[in-house]
RNA sequence: GCGGGAAUAGCUCAGUGGUAGAGCGUCACGUUGCCAACGUGAAUGUCGCGGGUUCAAAUCCCGUUUCCCGCUCCA
C-alpha cells in the first residue's frame, strides 16, 4: 500500500512537472479538490473527450446536445436531487454532538443495536411501516446491516431515531429531524439573492439531456431507440474531496442517454455495458485493471432499475470510472409530472404512446483522465538508467511527433524545422534542438509522445530521417517524403 | 465530517533558535554525431498563510489552508 501511494505522489508531482495538472489557485494556497489542466493535461483531456464524442457520434442514431450548466431550479425537484442528493444529519438537543444519520450506526454498539430494533419492531407493529420493516429483515440477516437499512429508509428511520440514545451523552428522544446538507452548489440568477431566484450549478448532466428529449427528438426526426450525447461540466459540493482527480468538487462528464422501448431495456443495457469497457480497452488501457461493478439491487440509486460501475484499479484502490444505468422511465416520468408536458412518445411500429426507458452511460472525463495517465506511466531500467515513460495510446498522446536535429548545426536544424512544419499541418508536433538527443528522447517519453523524428548527417546526403518509438526505443530509417503518410497510417 | 502524517527552489529533500542549502531540472555560452554525456556561468525562496513567544523563528507555541493516509462517502 505504501509503495503504491509512492506511485500516485510520483505521478502528481510528474503531472505538476511537465504541465499535465496543477493545483487550482496554488498561488494562493490551493482551493480543496479543484485542479487545472496544463498544457499537456489540456491536450489529453481534449483527446479523451474527442475519442469518447466520435465513438457515441459518429452514428446514425446517437445526436449531441451541449445543454445550459443552470437549469430550472424546479428540474432538481423532478429529479429528486433536491430531496436524496444529500446526507441527512441529527443533532442530539442535549448535548448538541451532530451525528450523519447514515453512520449513525457505527456508534452504537451490537447490544444496544439489538434493543432498538426489538423496539422498533413492536412499535410499528400493525403499521405501514411494518411491511418496510419486514422487507429490511428479508434482505438483511445482520444485525449491522439491518440497522443501516432501516437508518436509511425515510419512514423507519425516524420511527428509530426517537428511541435511540445519543451516543454522546445517552439521551433517548432528543434528536432534531434529520436535516439535509445538500451537496448541490447554490447560486442567484440576477444580482439580487434571495430564495426566489436560486439556481444550482448542475449535479450531472443527464438532466440536460432528459429536459430536451423531446426537443431533440423532434429536431433530428430519430425514433427510438436513440441516443443523446452530452459532455460537460458538473458540481458536487463534496464533504471530502479525495485521491488527486478521483473526487472533485467540479468535473467532467461524458453522458449518453439511450431512449428505448421498455420492453427493450435489459437487451440495451447488456449491448451498452460491453460497448463502453470495450471503449477503454480500445484505448489501451490494461484489461487486468479494469472490471464491473455490479450494483445489488438494494443499493440501486433511487431512480435505478440495474446498475453496473466500470471500475479501473487505482493506486488506492478500485474506483469507479463511469456508471451503466437503466434509469428505466423515472426521470421522463418525472419530468412529465412536473412541467405538465408530456414526454411520451408515439411509436409507429407498434402504434402506441409510451414514456421511453432511458439507459443511461455516465462517464467521468475527469476520473478516465486519471485512469488512462496512471495506466500510462511506467518505471523502467534502460542500460542503468531508470526511464519514466506514459505510454499513452498514440490517439490520446498530447503530443504526437517531436521533431530533432541530432546537433544544432550543419544544416540539420532548417531540415528538421521543414519537417515540421510539414508534419504540423496534420499532427501536434514539438521541436526541440537544446541539448543531447538521449536526453530529448527522454523527454519526450515522460510527455508521452509516441514517435521522435530525428534529422542527422545521413539525412543532407539521401533524404532520410530515423523515426524512433517510445515504449520499443527501436528506430527505423524513413524518407522524409513518406514521413506524413507513415505517420498517418501510425496515429490514424 | 472524525483520526493520523506532511508542507523549505520547478521536482526530490537536508537544515532543532543565530547569514537559506544540496542533487536533479531550467536557461545561456562552448562542446556535440542516436538514448537522462561534459565544461563554464546564471536565474529561481516573504521556508504554505496569519498571529504569538524571543534580542533573534524555517526551527518553539496557537490558529488556519492545502495535500497524503485510515474511516466515511461517491460520478
Amino acid at each position: 500500500m505504501n509503495n503504491q501511494n509512492t506511485v500516485l505522489e510520483k505521478i502528481v508531482s510528474l503531472a505538476k512537472r511537465k504541465g499535465f495538472v496543477f493545483q487550482s489557485s496554488e498561488i494562493y494556497g490551493g482551493l480543496n479538490g479543484c485542479w487545472d489542466y496544463g498544457p499537456l493535461g489540456v491536450e489529453l483531456l481534449k483527446n479523451i473527450k474527442e475519442e469518447w464524442w466520435k465513438s457515441m457520434t459518429y452514428r446514425e442514431d446517437i445526436e449531441g446536445l451541449d445543454a445550459s450548466i443552470l437549469m430550472h431550479k424546479r428540474v432538481w425537484e423532478a429529479s429528486g436531487h433536491v430531496d436524496n442528493f444529500s446526507d441527512p444529519m441529527i443533532d442530539c438537543k442535549q448535548c448538541k454532538a451532530r451525528f450523519r444519520v447514515d453512520t449513525l450506526g457505527d456508534a452504537i454498539n451490537e447490544k444496544k443495536k439489538g434493543k432498538f430494533i426489538k423496539a422498533l419492531k413492536e412499535k410499528v407493529e400493525g403499521t405501514d411501516n411494518n411491511t418496510a420493516l419486514e422487507k429490511v429483515f428479508d434482505i438483511y440477516s445482520e444485525l449491522d446491516e439491518r440497522f443501516e437499512a432501516i437508518v436509511e429508509h425515510e419512514e423507519l428511520s425516524k420511527e428509530l431515531l426517537a428511541l435511540v440514545n445519543c451516543p454522546n451523552c445517552g439521551t433517548a428522544g432528543e434528536f432534531t429531524e434529520p436535516r439535509s446538507f445538500n451537496l448541490m452548489f447554490k447560486t442567484f440568477v440576477g444580482p439580487v439573492e434571495s430564495t426566489d431566484n436560486t439556481v444550482f450549478l448542475r449535479p450531472e448532466t443527464a438532466q440536460g439531456i432528459f429536459v430536451n428529449f423531446s426537443n431533440v427528438q423532434g429536431a433530428s426526426r430519430q425514433k427510438l431507440p436513440f441516443g443523446i450525447a452530452q459532455i460537460g461540466k458538473a458540481f458536487r459540493n463534496e464533504i471530502n474531496t479525495r485521491n488527486f482527480l478521483f473526487r472533485t468538487r467540479e468535473f467532467e462528464q461524458m453522458e449518453m442517454q439511450y431512449f428505448v422501448q421498455p420492453k427493450d431495456d435489459k437487451k440495451h443495457y447488456d449491448i451498452w455495458k460491453d460497448k463502453r469497457m470495450q471503449w477503454y480497452k480500445d484505448l489501451g488501457m490494461t484489461p487486468d485493471k479494469l472490471r464491473f461493478h455490479d450494483h445489488p439491487e438494494d443499493k440501486l440509486a433511487h431512480y435505478a432499475k440495474e446498475a453496473t460501475d466500470v471500475e479501473y484499479e487505482f493506486p488506492f484502490g478500485w474506483g469507479e470510472i463511469e456508471g451503466i444505468h437503466n434509469r428505466t422511465d423515472f426521470d421522463l416520468q418525472r419530468h412529465e409530472e412536473f412541467s405538465g408536458k408530456s414526454q411520451k412518445y408515439f411509436d409507429d411500429e407498434i402504434k402506441e404512446k409510451y414514456i421511453p426507458y432511458i439507459i443511461e452511460t455516465s462517464a467521468g472525463a475527469s476520473r478516465s483522465f486519471m485512469a488512462f495517465l496512471v495506466d500510462a506511466y511506467h518505471e523502467e531500467e534502460v542500460k542503468g538508467e531508470q526511464r519514466v515513460v506514459l505510454r499513452f495510446h498514440p490517439k490520446l498522446a498530447p503530443i504526437k511527433i517531436a521533431i530533432f536535429p541530432l546537433v544544432n548545426k550543419d544544416g540539420m536544424p532548417e531540415a528538421a524545422r521543414n519537417i515540421e512544419a510539414d508534419l504540423r499541418q496534420n499532427f501536434r508536433v514539438f521541436y526541440d534542438a537544446k541539448g543531447a538527443v538521449g536526453r530529448r528522447y527522454r523527454r519526450q517519453d515522460e510527455a508521452g509522445t509516441p514517435y521522435c523524428v530525428t534529422v542527422d548527417t545521413q539525412t543532407l546526403e539521401d533524404n532520410t530521417v530515423t523515426v524512433r518509438e517510445r515504449d520499443s526505443m527501436e528506430q527505423v530509417r524513413i524518407n522524409i517524403d513518406e514521413l506524413k503518410v507513415y505517420f498517418l497510417e501510425k496515429l490514424a
